[in-house]
DNA sequence: AGATAGTGAGTAAATGCTCACTTGCGAATT
DNA sequence: AATTCGCAAGTGAGCATTTACTCACTATCT
């Protein structure tokens, strides 16, 4: 009789479907067997590997979230100086980004909803940056100014511009805008009220 | 025979318990019957007004987003010079978030859900924000760049600022930060690669 | 042989919305 | 001024549908 063949390695295959549809229906609006048949998979495989379709969705956030936490931290030790550092970060986060666009844009469109303030860790790309942010004051490579609101304006600069370039109102990958976005949070960092 | 009160004026208190829940909750997970109970009504009083939950939310945030596209306009009239302009603009966002952080918050949050792309009016804030900046490149007041990229790194700057408000890493409000969010995006806007 | 992973029909619960009924305000009529 | 009356607005039990998840079974690998 003939042996027929079943899917393997379904894993990986849900883990992109659920992504791609997380962001063009939303976490709530994808469902679990939208996911299944977009993966090419039957709908009981998505529980062999995750609790539920909750799990899922914030299992692959953390893991994304962390990586890039990774990455941040790597890209922070270049160098001492304001340039070198600002460049290795931003160079950092568009070639994560241009590398995987959709890991990238699942971050950016779910940080509220995995990151709400109860999930306050020492390792998250906003502390990191307030970190990095009063190392350069007391090293007395910027001028000083409050870490936290620096740091929120500075990230904006980046995450605004790629949630653009997902609303396609900016076209080109992100390593296109690298110099812009350097240039600019250089800007903020050393420009302060006084001048004009 | 006792004359039985029933609730009055149920619209407004059914977009306030909705707007509070959509923020805590999200629009899909918020229920009827939770805005309902919350507003103090019946759940089909909710339906003599919209025509079902998703027009409420989008009902909602549009609403929201006319006002403050109203706002810009008017603020960007104050003065044509970059300065004056700018301090207008953030202004004018501070005082709106002040008033009512609910419905800023709101506004914040689901934008990318009600401003996908095929949403691309000529009168929304980024578009504006575009054309101001244009304007000022052809007028002199600042170097000739990309308005595309400038604006979405100058909105960043006020966006993320208010996101990190929302999830309570910047205590206080909008207004505290005012000055130096002006600042900023002037140094974005004047200060270009070359320099440092 | 045993373990791991995939299948998919079936289930129970949740939820958006409907509808027949009720209230009471304000305008029209006397 | 009193009475009547129409209509916009509020009620809430109930319906139809959707959907996350389970489970008994099976295929394939070591």
């Amino acid at each position: 009789m003939p042996t027929q063949t079943r899917t393997r390695n379904a894993r990986p295959k849900i883990e992109r479907a659920a992504i791609e549809l997380f962001i063009s229906e939303g976490i709530d609006a994808a469902t679990t067997r939208q996911i299944a048949e977009r993966a090419g998979v039957s709908e009981g495989a998505l529980y062999r590997h995750y609790k539920g379709k909750e799990e899922l969705a914030e299992a692959l956030f953390m893991d994304i979230h962390d990586r890039m936490s990774r990455l941040l931290i790597e890209a922070a030790l270049a160098g001492n100086n304001l340039k070198a550092r600002v460049t290795a970060i931003v160079g950092a986060y568009c070639s994560f980004a241009d590398e995987d666009w959709d890991f990238c844009c699942y971050h950016l469109l779910f940080m509220n909803r995995f990151l709400k303030q109860d999930v306050k860790r020492d390792d998250d790309p906003v502390s990191l940056t307030e970190a990095m942010i009063s190392d350069l004051m007391d090293n007395g490579h910027i001028p000083k100014g409050e870490p936290e609101l620096l740091a929120s304006m500075c990230l904006g600069v980046i995450t605004q511009t790629a949630q653009n370039k997902a609303y396609s109102r900016l076209t080109g990958k992100m390593s296109d805008y690298q110099d812009g976005l350097t240039t600019a949070i250089i800007a903020i960092l050393t420009k302060r009220s006084g001048d004009i």
